[in-house]
DNA sequence: AGTGTCGTTCGGAAATTACCAAACGTCCGA
DNA sequence: TCGGACGTTTGGTAATTTCCGAACGACACT
């Protein structure tokens, strides 16, 4: 166990960068108090101690930490004669830049759809104007490249795309 | 000026699919409605138009275009011999790439600044366990390395990039 | 200065969300 | 089969957000 002090110490600037951060992607607060709170946590904390160390209830705790876990922040973990849910943060680049593709690229995936879909029905339709079906398709491929580059970034870990990017500077 | 088919048609599934990307990012529907409606757009789009095509006042539409445009998905153009501002979508790699990164990154330093502050806090601290100093460091670099991916991303352009990364996979 | 056309800001109503407490379902050990 | 410890779901309320219409300020042309 922590003391006081520390415990204090580590929560003091991370819960209120966690919550900058949890309302820039669209998060209430709790979500940032709660990643915040786990952040610099020495061991992995139950739902109870989370309850007790943010203040809010067991069901906005459950709620929010189901969010945490979805957006790859925190994950639950299973301590060996305990049978409550233990949570730990996700901080290392690779699982985090993960996510992160994982994220946008759903994102963009629902984008590329619609395009496909509109250039389907521009195609079944007779009297459209060349101009806007090449306006279409140009869009298309803006997507499939960026698609193709997030693809191609996740096959590599953190190191190894720092490795290959700053060789390619040379 | 399009035809009314043809408006229908390029904003059927576009207007959709950007609604659930800017929900997933916080945000509310009439971005996302925006969004999809400037999205395909044969030319650029006066607020007036804006506000016939999605029903939403003059008011609503302007704030969410201002949102929109820091989000760094439309931008303001100026028409020759109108005075009205013009809204184009976003859509080329590069300008979203760069706004991604934009994002991202200031998420990630302010988490930087908070693990900064903390490590120093606990060092001017005499009884802290060097356990928890060695924890805050790892995690700061992590999020060092973190951010010296993203820095290298940033100063190449979609296609250096994918370029690069093709090659470095042979 | 006066007028008309813009876009933004303000105030309030309606809709949505965040949060809690309580009820509920589940899993073990007795 | 019963109890007890957990976590999730539900229902209601308080707070927030969204959105509109109206008022406002800025700018250009008379």
């Amino acid at each position: 166990m922590m003391d006081r002090d520390e415990s204090h110490i580590l929560k003091r600037y991370m819960v209120d960068a966690c919550v900058k951060g949890a309302s820039s992607c669209g998060c209430c607060d709790a979500v940032g108090v709660l990643r915040g709170t786990l952040f610099l946590a020495d061991e992995p904390l139950s739902m109870d101690q989370l309850v007790e160390d943010t203040g809010y209830s067991k069901s906005t705790v459950s709620s929010n930490m189901s969010t945490l876990e979805r957006l790859g922040m925190a994950k639950r973990v299973i301590i060996q004669g305990d049978k409550r849910y233990h949570y730990i943060p996700v901080n290392d680049p690779d699982s985090l830049k993960k996510d992160m593709i994982i994220n946008k690229r759903e994102e963009m995936q629902s984008i590329m759809v619609a395009l496909e879909k509109t250039e389907n029905d521009l195609r079944a339709c007779e009297n459209v104007s060349p101009a806007t079906l090449e306006r279409v398709e140009r869009v298309r491929r803006f997507y499939r490249q960026m698609d193709r580059l997030i693809d191609l970034i996740s096959r590599y870990n953190t190191e190894e795309l720092i490795e290959l990017l700053e060789r390619g500077m040379g």
